[in-house]
Formats: structure tokens, sequence, C-alpha cells
DNA sequence: ACGAGGCTAAACAGGG
DNA sequence: GCCCTGTTTAGCCTCG
């Protein structure tokens, strides 16, 4: 999607040699160049097309000038793609390409903001059509080009150079029209623009590729042009002095402007731009050496801290450095800071995970759509209801629907809670009695295979109970039986949880094996293998439902968490006035709601939750799930599913994140087999 | 308050 | 005697 230099800023060699030469060499070169890519221009170019020549002359000294840039700055020419010599749109192409999100913005999307898929989708599209738009323009202004050179060919060719004024006017008049029609293209851009970051799903830094109609103005727009711009913008210019590359993004500024003084380099400042404020962007960003340039670090780029909320403008590393450890040092801010993107990284692990399940459940539903006909949708993700009956749901879910009495979600079993897992669940780690119930039809095979690098990874006891397990251990072998240490060890592969505290898992595994009946013994020649009886476990217990009480718990301690991550957060906030949200969440419903879910947690909405379990929401954010729905006892909506396994992946990562996680709590470990 | 289901802990027995 | 396997009992928790 970026565009890290457009193609037009590519080296080219024949054009480089003519780096210095007059603009009659460059236009031969352009036109070798065209032909030799397969662009015949006619040269029946009408007389009227003769008014371009000016114009194209203009375009080709930017080319010059942009070519020398590159030879100057050196750095981003590598990068260019060498193979498309013959591309002649002497203005960056960049600047006519679509403002596509850059890896850069997009890395910043994923870590400050959650999107919806649908917003995602959205944005897409708007990208997509964004780009058809540019690529239309673009050929239309190819188009032009070529005519201009054509007309320059006859004009040379003709040995003429009288109506010279007469066609300057004529072309400032073009170009205009040009200009505007690019500028037209670019607003919309940059509106579009606007529009994401107002929406919170783009936050472009100061120091970012200005925008494509900046250079456009640059290049090759008159001064007037450019006041036109920076009236429609409302950016202020910057000298930038020689031209130079901004940023990586950067090329399609490019200083050429023949005749525009000083290479003014519009850097317009998208987030104040967003509040018709203009920003003046320091222009030392030329200054960074390559070194420099190179030198990554998560929370610097483009010239800005990346640190959420503050995108102080640094100017090089070292500054940057400073910067860091003075206003980011170790404190209560800080530290409240770095939770909420934790939070903000967790939902968007939510996010993804909610996705991949959505997606596993699709693939799911039509491979076995014929032995599920009338159980629902495979598993939708509550996060809360999970449980994990022995009884009949879970018991084969290939072959067997959903009891009928049983809610029609099947859910996959959120584990505890979704961030849970990174937070809180960890904490319930531990002994916490806690197991879904059977109430739902859980389709305990689907989850543990979606999660399985979740179970598998991250020490979080799956929401499942012993029986449910041993059941799913049996099954799942090719001769749906196991001897008793096969299915020790099909739990210590499974589920990192039972890598520890073996004596008591395992005693509780062979405590369940005695007392189900649906657990049959069966002798063997090389000893005893378990079986499962599944009518027995069938009629193991009515299907029932309810809410399963060690959610509450997981609320509980979810909320054990969040309190002192709210009060940080909030003390924070109010101390110092930070943003927190406002880059991350600007508009950002998602965050949005965490922050409103962690203002009712704040306000005992906790207690709403563990005595109503029906205050389940569509539009819930994870957060808001976290704390809520656990409790939720009625079939979710579809749409409302939480990832729950999303966290698990969020887990996955984060155990050593959780800077609330009482190891201690546990037992250590005692083994393993 | 009670029963049921689930979990943990532990005692106990038999076999290798 | 130790360990593993298997059974059983007890106590606790939470929900309906």
């Amino acid at each position: 999607m970026m565009q890290e230099s457009g193609p037009e800023t590519k080296s080219n060699d024949s054009a480089v040699q003519n780096g210095g030469s007059s603009g009659n060499h460059l236009l031969e070169c352009t036109l070798r160049e065209s032909r030799s890519n397969g662009e015949t221009p006619s040269l029946e170019a009408g007389a009227a097309e003769l008014a371009h020549l000016q114009q194209h002359q203009a375009l080709q000294v930017a080319r010059q000038l942009l070519i020398h840039q590159q030879q100057v700055s050196g750095v981003k020419a590598h990068k260019r793609n060498d193979k498309q010599p013959s591309l002649q749109v002497p203005v960056s192409v960049a600047m006519m390409t679509p403002q596509v999100i850059t890896p850069q913005q997009m890395q910043q999307i994923l870590q400050q903001q959650v999107l919806t898929p649908q917003q995602l989708q959205v944005l897409i599209q708007q990208q997509q059509a964004l780009m058809l738009h540019q690529q239309q323009l673009q050929e239309f202004y190819k188009k032009q080009q070529d005519q201009l050179q054509i007309q320059l060919i006859q004009q040379q060719h003709a040995g003429k150079q009288p109506k010279e004024q007469q066609q300057q006017q004529q072309v400032t008049t073009q170009q205009l029209a040009f200009q505007q029609q690019l500028l037209q293209m670019q607003q919309l851009q940059q509106q579009h623009l606007m529009t994401l970051q107002r929406q919170g799903l783009l936050s472009l830094q100061p120091g970012q590729p200005t925008l494509p109609l900046q250079s456009l103005a640059q290049g090759m727009i008159p001064t007037e042009l450019q006041q036109l711009w920076k009236e429609v913008t409302g950016s202020h210019t910057v000298d930038d002095g020689a031209c130079n590359n901004h940023s990586s993004l950067d090329l399609s500024t490019t200083c050429v402007s023949s005749t525009a003084p000083p290479k003014p380099s519009l850097l317009i400042n998208p987030q104040a731009s967003t509040n018709g404020q203009a920003s003046v962007l320091t222009p030392k960003r030329e200054s960074m050496s390559h070194e420099e340039y190179m030198q990554s670090h998560p929370l610097y780029g483009h010239g800005v801290c990346k640190w959420p909320g503050c995108e102080a403008v640094c100017e090089d590393y070292s500054s940057f450095i400073k910067h860091l450890n003075s206003e980011h040092a170790l404190d209560d801010r800080s530290t409240a800071q770095c939770r909420v993107q934790m939070q903000v990284v967790q939902q968007l692990e939510l996010q993804l995970s909610k996705d991949k399940e959505r997606l596993q459940a699709m693939m799911s539903h039509l491979h076995v759509k014929s032995t599920e006909p009338k159980a629902s949708p495979q598993p939708l993700n509550l996060v809360s209801s999970v449980t994990l009956s022995k009884t009949a749901s879970e018991s084969s879910p290939q072959s067997l629907p959903h009891t009928p009495t049983t809610p029609t979600t099947p859910l996959t079993p959120i584990t505890q809670g979704p961030s849970v897992i990174t937070t809180t669940s960890i904490h319930n780690v531990g002994p916490i009695r806690r197991r879904y119930s059977d109430k739902y039809n859980v389709p305990i095979s689907s989850d543990i295979a979606q999660n399985q690098e979740f179970y598998k990874n991250a020490e979080v006891r799956p929401p499942f109970t012993y029986a449910s397990l041993i059941r799913q251990a049996i099954l799942e072998s090719p001769e749906k039986q196991l001897t008793l240490n096969e299915i020790y060890n099909w739990f210590t592969r499974m589920f990192a949880y039972f890598r520890r505290n073996a004596a008591t898992w395992k005693n509780a595994v062979r405590h369940n094996l005695s007392l189900h009946k649906c657990f049959v013994r069966v002798e063997n020649v090389k000893g005893a293998v378990w079986t499962v009886d599944e009518i027995e476990f069938q009629k193991r217990r009515p299907q029932k439902i309810s809410g399963n009480p060690s959610l509450i718990k997981n609320i509980q301690t979810s909320h054990a968490y969040c309190t002192p991550l709210n009060a940080a957060l909030q003390a924070s906030m109010a101390e110092n006035s930070i943003p927190l949200y406002t880059t991350a969440s600007m508009g950002n419903p998602a965050l949005t709601s965490l922050a409103s879910a962690m203002r009712e947690e704040l306000n005992g909405v906790i207690d709403h939750a563990t005595s109503n379990g029906s205050d389940s929401s569509p539009g819930r954010s994870p957060m808001q799930a976290m704390h809520h729905v656990h409790v939720k006892e009625e079939p979710l909506d579809p749409d409302d599913n939480e990832g729950p396994l999303s966290l698990v992946t969020t887990a996955n990562q984060s155990p050593d994140f959780d800077p609330d996680r009482d190891y201690e709590d546990e037992p250590v470990n005692e083994d393993m087999d």
C-alpha cells in the first residue's frame, strides 16, 4: 500500500545523466524513454495542445530537480524500483498515488486503535476507491504529458518560439485547471485521511509523508497555486531550504518547482489540520542522517514520539531519547499509559481472534454443514457463557448437534475473560473453581482446536470440566480409548496449565474417571484403558442454562485488576490532562467503550453485572465483555460474540506481560511427567 | 436452605 | 518401599 517513493522517483539513468542539461535534452530523453516504453506518442497532436508545452517543460524541470534530489539524498534512491525508468511522470507519482496507509500508519492503527471488521472493510474500500481515482488521474496526467512531449518536438522541428507569450497564459490556465483537478483529488484524499483520523483510525504524525497535494503544488505549481493550496489546506509552508527527504515516504514532496521560490515544503500536520489549525513542522528533519533514520525505536517514528498521547516532535533520535527519558520515565503516568496501551493491544488481539474465529467457524460450518444443519452456527465466542458441558453438548461436537435444550450458541469458551488472559485471567490460573458448567453445549473440540496454540502456551485453565476434557482426550484418540497416562499426556500436551500442579489435577482426573459412569475402564492386554460411554455421558445431567459461577469470580478478579488500573488511569488523566485516549481512541468506538467500561466499572457496574447477567449489548467492547459478559446467561447474539480466544492469542504472548499477574499465587510447579 | 455439579485434597488399596 | 493406578470420601463452592 505504501509507496515509499513513487516510481517517478526511481533513478533514471538517462535522466540523471542529463540532470543538468537543458529542458530539450530532458524532453528528448523523455521521448526516448516513452518509446522504449512502448508508448509511441502520436505526432499528430493538435496545435492547440502546443499550449501544454510550457507546462511540460515545467514538468521536466521538476523531474530534473527531483532526480537531482535523489542523487543528493541518495538514501532513498536506492530503495526505488529501477525497473521502470521509462515512466515519464516527472512529478512524483507518489503525489498522485493514493494516500494509502503506510505500514507505519497501519502499525499505529494496530497499536492504538481497535478496528471493527466493518471499519476495516470500509477503510479498505475507501482506500481502493482512492487508488482507483488516483490511477485514473495518473493516466490522464501521463497522456497529457505525452502530448506535451509531442508538441515540444513539433515545436523544435518547426523552429518556432513565437507564440510563447500567448501560450504562456494559456498554459497557466490549463495548468491551473489541471492542478485544480488534482487538487480536488488530493483534497478528497485528505478529507478521507482526516475522516480516518477523526475516526481515530489513522494517526498521522507531523513528520509523516506530506500529502500528495502538497508535493504537487510544489512540484509544478506556481506560487499562486501554492497559495491556493495553502488556503485550501490551511497549512503553513515551511522553507525547507534544500529539498530533502522528509521521510522515507516523502519523496512525493519533491521540491521541484523551478518557478516556485525556495521550494517550500508544505508539511501538514494532519492532526492540526483536523482541528483547523496548522502546525509548523520542524524543517530539521532533513538533517537526520541515514544512520539516525535507520535507528528504529518502536516509540519513535517520523520525527515524532509515538508514545500514546505524546506525539512530541523530536528532531533526531538522540533528542527523542532525551525526550523519552525525561517525559516518559517510570512514573504513575507512564505506567497508567502503558496499561492502557496494554488494553488497546488486547482489544486488537481480541479483534483479530474474533475474526479468525469467525473465519474458522465459517470454514468449519462449510465442512460440517451436513452434520450440523440445525446446530447453531459454529462456535460463537461467547466470552462468557462458555461452559463446557460434559453433557450432551460436548459430546461429539461433530456428530452430535447441540442439544435442543441448550442455548443455541455454541461458543467458544473464552476462557476466563477475554482480556483476561493477559490480565485477570492469568490470575485465575490458579485453583479457581470455575468450570464452565455444561449448560451450553460448547463444542469443546472446536474450542480446543481453535485455541490450541493458546492453551498450549498460556497457562490458562481451560474452561472445561475435567470430565469434558477427559472425554475429549479419549475421543481424540484414534481408538477412542486411552490409558490413564495417555490422558495425562494429553492434558499436558494440550494445556500449559496442566504442566504444573500435576498432583492436583492428576488426582482430579483419576477422581473423575472413577466417579463418572461415562468413563469406562476396559482391561486391555497391555493394561487398562479408558473409554467413554456416550450414552452415560449424555444422561449425566439435564441441560440447564445458568450462569457460571466461576465466571463471577473472574469478574471479581478483573475488577480487582482494573480498579487500580482505572484509578491510576483516571488519576493520571486528571493530574496531567493526558489525552490518553485522544490519540488512540479519538472517535474510536472500541476504545471509547473501553474507557466507558472502565468508568462503569469504577461506578460499581460490576455489581450489576454480577447480579444481572442479561446486560449484554452488541456493541460492547471487549473490555466490557471482560467485565460483564461472563455472567451472561442467555444465548448471545451472534454478533455479540466476543472473541474469547482472542484473548487467547493475547494471553499467549502476554503472560509475562501482565504486570499484575501474581505468579506466586500458584503453587510451584511440581512436575510434569 | 438445600440439592446438584464440580473441584480439591486425601486416604486407601492393588500391582509392578 | 516407592510409584502408579484406581476408588472412595470429605469438604468447599456456586448455582438453581
